[in-house]
DNA sequence: CCGTACATGTCGCTT
DNA sequence: AAGCGACGTGTACGG
């Protein structure tokens, strides 16, 4: 990892086009070609950058650049579409290089992912005599979250959200829609389960005949344990 | 702006848990007290981060810590919502303190905006006939991208988009079920057009009865360069 | 490799 | 604050 702070303009091209005036801003390349551009504020996005594969070539900067005080031109091109990066170096306040060897990579917990694993392992959850029937039940337009049956053995479909959206309600309202036309499994009903479920996607579940439920993660990993521990 | 270069652990606690095993990486901190965690490799996002507005604390490792090596800790809080980063570092390899100064910003030139300019003008795009009553018309739920009429003068709406994703199906569902519900207009036809329609969205559409649009931008602008050299 | 859904999405805007 | 749409979305996962 090559670390630069410079003072430079910045030129992209790509799917739009886009200018950074001449300020001091820090250079992160990386050992896969690619280069990010930060300045001192904002969030994790940077101004500009280019995503790998890339390629980068440092050049000369035409006479007439050099005049304006351009010493060096890094150019960055994506292997496979045809955009671009141009950064036109004036001044190098400061240079690292540093190797930092392997990354073991993030581990994540609390993901929709944990949430419909669990929820599948504590169907109880939805109600007394709830069976679980599978997850990810693969419908025309994709797969529903979970596919249940209530103690009466009508079908349920269950969306999980992290957080419960209007679009969630969409989500789930489409599959309902084509899991009636299926006389195997109509009447099928809705259940809308989330961390949080926002006020509006609540009304609109509401008003479509959709059940809500609001997940507890800490008390469902909790539960999880309690099972674990029992075996 | 800071850079520091170390080996350290990273425990994030906030929408979600996770946890960076012990690695050599990047930490940017920022002015603003905000701070990247990066790898040297993957995209621009970092393995872990905290946003403004946040406030880092540098702390003595607790007894047990330091036997495993850990020289000091740096808690990131998030001011206003509960979000927690803590950074236990073992060894500082490099650092680097630079002041940047202003950044003036990014100035960008979006092609997006074009499509909807570009179809109005060329609005027998959608079959013989058909002619152009305003863009941007007005509903209850918000402005529908173009609204036309077609050789027989019924109303068409149509909804524009780079990238032709199930939402844009949802939201012109939503203005068609609200235009027909207006007897001045209705019947109104649909067209969903974009630069990409994802075969799903194209499932969706066709299914309500939409008509999808492919565009092609390079020769709708094309044929705008010819409009203008024949004036 | 393509398509789909998730994301600590972020960002900017309007209500 | 919440809702909504766009993003050079990126990213992982499954066909």
């Amino acid at each position: 990892m090559r670390l630069v702070i410079a003072q430079c303009s910045v030129d992209y091209a790509g799917r739009l086009s886009a200018h950074l005036p001449l300020a001091t801003r820090l250079l992160v390349l990386k050992q896969d070609g690619s280069l990010l551009i930060h300045s001192d504020g904002g969030s994790y996005k940077p101004l500009n950058w280019m995503s790998p594969p890339c390629l980068l070539t440092v050049h000369e900067p035409e006479e007439e650049q050099a005049e304006f005080g351009v010493t060096q031109v890094w150019r960055v091109t994506h292997s496979k579409t045809a955009d671009m990066l141009v950064v036109s170096i004036h001044e190098i306040f400061s240079e690292v290089i540093h190797e930092l060897g392997e990354e073991p990579g993030l581990i994540k917990n609390g993901v929709e992912a944990d949430l419909q694993k669990l929820l599948a392992e504590q169907i109880e959850l939805l109600g007394e005599g709830f069976t679980l029937v599978r997850r990810e039940h693969m419908t025309a337009i994709g797969p529903v979250d979970i596919l249940a049956r209530d103690a009466k053995g009508a079908a349920v479909a269950i969306e999980i959200k992290r957080r419960g959206d209007i679009d969630g309600v969409e989500q789930l309202t489409r599959y309902l829609t084509l899991m009636n036309r299926d006389p195997h499994l109509a009447p099928v009903a809705g259940v809308f389960a989330a961390q949080e479920i926002k006020p509006q996607a609540r009304t609109l579940a509401e008003d479509r005949g959709i059940t809500c439920l609001v997940l507890d993660y800490e008390a469902m990993r909790g539960m999880d344990d309690a099972h674990l521990r029992l075996f």
